[in-house]
RNA sequence: GCUGCUGUAGCUCAGUGGUAGAGCACUUCCUUGGUAAGGAAGAGGUCGCGGGUUCAAGUCCCGCCAGCAGCUCCA
C-alpha cells in the first residue's frame, strides 16, 4: 500500500513467521525439472535461526559460511559443494520412503539454505517416529545401493515412464520443463528419479544427516493444489558439523523471544485476548518507555513534529485513501456508529494527510516532518501470529515528510543517516537496498520516478551509504529503500524502510504554493526506522539473548547485602542510585545470599552488588558485571559515575574487569 | 486460511478409562550466609472451553479457542 508496512510486507513479496526474511532460494520450477529447481530470487523464509543469502545452484556453502563465525568453527569441505550432498541426501530419504510406503508419490526434494526437504504425497499422516524409520532405512540404502546413475531421456519417454508408476507430479513436473532441455533421470537402488543433478557419485561416502521436522506444503507452493507432507532434513560432510549445527539450533532456541518473554516476566499474549495482541509487562514496559523515549529525542533533534492521530475514523477517510480498495482484506471489519461506518486505522498516513490539508502550504514551511508512534491493527490470517514479530495489532514508528522535490536528495538523507543511527546504537549491522520501478503495474510519469529514485541514491551517496540494487522491488507508488538488519547470531532480518509516494498527495489532492505562485504537489516520503515497536522489540530480545545493554536493562543494578544487618546499608545504596534515575532492585530479602545472587542472574540484571560490613564501612560497592567479567570494589560515587558513562553513551558492553587468561 | 502436532499448578513437564503428580517458583519457620540454587513444612489445578460416548473421561469422539512447525497470502 502507500504507507509504511512493517517487516515482510515492505518487500512486497517477503513473508515469514519467525523473523528471517531475506532472499533464499527456492524452486522456480524448471531450470531443473523435478527435485533440480535453479535457484530464483525470490524472498522467502529460510527456518529460523539462519541468516539469508542469495544462492544459486552449485554454491551451497555461503549458507555455511554465514554460519560457522557465529558458531566459532568452519565447516568442513567435502568432495563435493555441501548444496550436491544435501540433494542428493534427500533422493535418498525419498528412496527409503518408497521402500517404507510403496504408493508413496513425490513432489520436489531440493537443497536449501542449511538442509533439504522432499514433498510427499502418502496415504497416512508421518509423524516424528516415522522419521527414525525413515532415517534407518536411509541408512540401509546408502550402504546396500551406493551408486548414483544419471540417465537422460526423451520426453514422451520419461513422462510415460513416469505415469506408469503413478508419479503424477513428477508428469506435472515434466511438462514444465521447457522444450529443448535435457530430461534426465537419477537413480540408486530401485530408486528412479526425475532430477536434474547434480549428485554426488556415490552415498556411501562419509557425512552425517538427521531428519528434523514435517509440515505441510502445497503443491508448487499453490494454495489451490493440493497440500502434500514435507520432511525437512539437513547433511554435513562431518559429524562434528552436524553436531555444531544442531548445537547452534539449541542456541537458537534459548534465544527465543517467546521464551525470553515468559522466563523474565516481559510480556503475554493470551487466549482470551485473541491471537496476535501482545501484552508489554511492566519489566518490557520500561525497555519500550527508553526506546520511545531515546526515539523521541533523535526525531525532535532532526526536526520531527510529533502529530497525534485518531485509531478511528469513519471508512470514507481510507475510500479517499485507497486502503479500502487495495489493503480492505487486511482491514478490521468496520463497526457502524450513527448508521456511518468506522475503521480502526492499518495505517497512519491518511491521518496525517488530513493534517496537511488543514490550510494552504507554503514552499516556506517545507519540509514537513511529522512523527508518530502510531499504534495501528491489520488482520492477519490465524497460522500466521508469532509472538512479537508477527501481530495482528502493533505500534509504528511512523513518519511523513512532506517536500519539494529539490529538498528529496537532503531529506532522504536526513533520514538514511538517522536509520543508521538508530540501528548501529542497537547493535545491529545492516545492508541497505534500492528498490526500483516494478515492472508489471505502477502510478506516475516515468521522469518522476526517474528523479526520486536518483534522490534515494543521492541522499545515500549523501551519507556515504552503500546501496545494493533491488530492481523492481519498488511499490507501486514509489521508489524506496529497504533495511536488512544482521543481529547477534547473524540472522537477517527486515524494519526500516524509506518510500517515496507519488499517490497518496494525488489521492488527498495535498499543495503547496511555491515561489512562483503555482500549486505544486508535494512529495511524501513514508519512513519507519524501527518498523514496529513489537516487532523490533521481539527481535532485540533474540538479539541481546535477554541481556540488555545497561540503558535498556530493565533492572540496571541488583543491590544483595550479606546480611540482614546490611540491609540498612543496601537500601541506602538503592536510595542513591535511585535519585539519579537508575533502576535498582534492592535484594534485601532474608533468604540465602547465594539464592538472591542466582535471581539476579537469572534476571539478567547488568551489575551486581553484594555489599556488607566492609563496605558499609567504607561507602564502597563490590560491583561484578554480568557475564564473566570479574569484579571490582569502588566507592559508590565511583559506580555512580561509571553507570552514568554506560547510560549517556548507550553503551552496549559492560566493563571486563576479569583477568586476562594466561 | 491450509496440513500436522500440542494444551495438566505461575514455569518446565509426568500421568494412554477408575474421582490428579514432580521439580522450580510462591508462603511460613529454621539457617546469618562474602559471589551461580541451605533445610523443613505449607499452599496452589473445574486437567484450554463446550458438547458427546461410557457405570466412570485429564485419558476416547466431535466442535471451538489458543499455541507450535511449516505452507499460503500480505500494496
Amino acid at each position: 500500500m502507500r504507507c509504511i508496512e512493517r517487516g515482510p510486507t515492505l518487500l512486497g513479496r517477503a513473508r515469514g513467521a519467525p523473523y528471517a526474511w531475506g532472499h533464499s532460494p527456492v524452486p522456480t520450477g524448471r531450470d531443473g525439472g523435478a527435485g533440480c529447481p535453479r535457484w530464483g530470487r525470490s524472498l522467502k523464509l529460510v527456518p529460523r535461526g539462519f541468516s539469508v543469502n542469495h544462492s544459486s545452484s552449485g554454491s551451497g556453502a555461503s549458507a555455511d559460511e554465514a554460519l560457522a563465525p557465529a558458531v566459532g568453527g568452519a565447516v568442513a569441505e567435502g568432495p563435493f559443494p555441501l548444496s550436491t550432498l544435501r540433494h542428493s541426501v534427500s533422493h535418498l530419504m525419498a528412496s527409503a520412503v518408497a521402500k517404507l510406503w510403496p504408493e508413496a508419490k513425490f513432489g520436489f526434494g531440493p537443497s536449501i539454505e542449511h538442509g533439504f526437504y522432499y514433498d510427499l504425497d502418502l496415504p497416512v499422516a508421518l509423524d516424528e517416529s516415522d522419521l527414525k524409520r525413515i532415517e534407518k532405512e536411509m541408512r540401509r540404502i546408502a550402504k546396500a545401493s551406493p551408486e548414483l546413475t544419471c540417465t537422460e531421456m526423451p520426453r514422451d519417454e520419461a513422462r510415460a515412464r513416469l505415469e506408469a508408476l503413478g508419479q503424477t507430479y513428477k508428469v506435472e513436473a515434466v511438462d514444465l520443463i521447457p522444450e529443448g532441455e535435457t530430461i534426465t533421470f537419477y537413480s540408486h537402488g530401485d530408486w528412479f528419479d526425475l532430477c536434474e543433478g547434480p549428485h554426488v557419485d556415490r552415498l556411501d561416502r562419509p557425512f552425517a544427516f538427521k531428519l528434523q521436522s514435517l509440515a505441510g506444503a502445497y503443491w508448487r507452493g499453490d494454495e489451490k493444489r493440493p497440500m502434500l507432507q514435507r520432511i525437512y532434513g539437513t547433511a554435513f560432510w562431518s559429524e562434528e558439523d552436524l553436531e555444531r549445527h544442531l548445537a547452534w539450533l539449541e542456541e537458537v532456541k534459548t534465544r527465543d523471544h517467546r521464551r525470553l518473554g515468559t522466563e523474565l516476566d516481559l510480556f503475554s499474549v493470551h487466549a482470551e485476548a485473541g491471537a496476535g495482541f501482545v501484552f508489554w509487562h511492566p519489566r518490557l514496559g520500561i525497555v519500550r518507555h527508553e526506546i520511545e523515549d531515546f526515539w523521541w529525542r533523535e526525531h525532535i533533534n532532526r526536526g520531527y513534529q510529533p502529530v497525534y492521530s485518531p485509531h478511528v475514523s469513519r471508512e470514507q477517510l481510507f475510500a479517499v485513501s485507497g486502503h479500502l480498495e487495495n489493503y480492505g482484506e487486511m482491514m478490521y471489519a468496520a463497526m457502524d456508529l450513527d448508521d456511518m461506518p468506522y475503521r480502526v486505522k492499518p495505517m497512519n498516513c491518511p491521518g496525517h494527510s488530513l493534517i496537511y490539508k488543514t490550510r494552504g502550504r507554503s514552499y516556506r514551511e517545507l519540509p514537513l516532518r511529522w512523527a508518530e508512534l502510531g499504534t495501528v491493527y491489520r488482520y492477519e490470517k490465524s497460522g500466521v501470529v508469532h509472538g512479537m514479530l508477527r501481530v495482528r495489532g502493533f505500534t509504528q514508528d511512523d513518519a511523513h515528510i512532506f517536500c519539494t522535490p529539490e529538498q528529496l536528495p537532503d531529506e532522504i538523507a536526513g533520514v538514511l543517516d538517522l536509520i543508521h543511527h538508530v540501528l548501529t546504537t542497537f547493535g545491529f549491522q545492516y545492508t541497505a537496498y534500492l528498490a526500483t520501478r516494478p515492472a508489471e503495474k505502477s502510478i506516475g510519469e516515468a521522469d518522476i520516478w526517474e528523479r526520486a529514485t536518483k534522490a534515494l541514491a543521492d541522499g545515500a551517496a549523501k551519507v556515504g551509504m552503500d546501496l545494493q540494487l533491488d530492481e523492481g522491488g519498488g511499490a507501486f507508488y514509489g521508489p524506496k529503500i529497504d533495511f536488512k538488519v544482521r543481529d547477534a547470531l547473524g540472522r537477517e532480518w527486515q524494519n526500516s524502510t524509506v518510500q517515496c509516494d507519488f499517490n497518496l498527495p494525488q489521492r488527498f489532492d495535498l499543495e503547496y504554493t511555491d515561489s512562483s505562485g503555482n500549486r505544486v504537489r508535494p512529495i511524501m516520503v513514508h519512513r519507519a526506522v524501527l518498523g514496529s515497536l513489537e516487532r523490533f522489540v521481539g527481535g532485540l530480545i533474540e538479539h541481546f539473548g535477554g541481556r540488555f545493554p545497561f540503558w535498556l536493562a530493565p533492572e540496571q543494578v541488583a543491590v544483595i547485602p550479606i546480611r540482614e544487618e546490611h540491609g540498612e546499608y543496601a537500601r541506602s545504596v538503592t536510595k542513591a542510585l535511585r535519585a539519579e534515575q537508575f533502576r535498582v532492585r534492592c535484594m534485601d530479602e532474608p533468604s540465602h545470599m547465594n539464592k538472591r545472587i542466582k535471581a539476579a542472574q537469572h534476571d539478567r540484571v547488568p551489575f551486581l552488588t553484594i555489599v556488607g560490613a566492609k563496605e558499609a564501612e567504607d561507602g564502597t560497592v563490590a560491583i561484578r558485571p554480568r557475564g564473566e567479567r570479574g569484579q571490582r570494589t569502588m566507592s559508590l560515587q565511583e559506580f555512580a559515575e561509571l553507570a552514568r558513562g554506560l547510560r549517556s553513551s548507550r553503551s552496549l558492553d559492560l566493563p571486563n574487569w576479569a583477568e586476562p587468561a594466561p
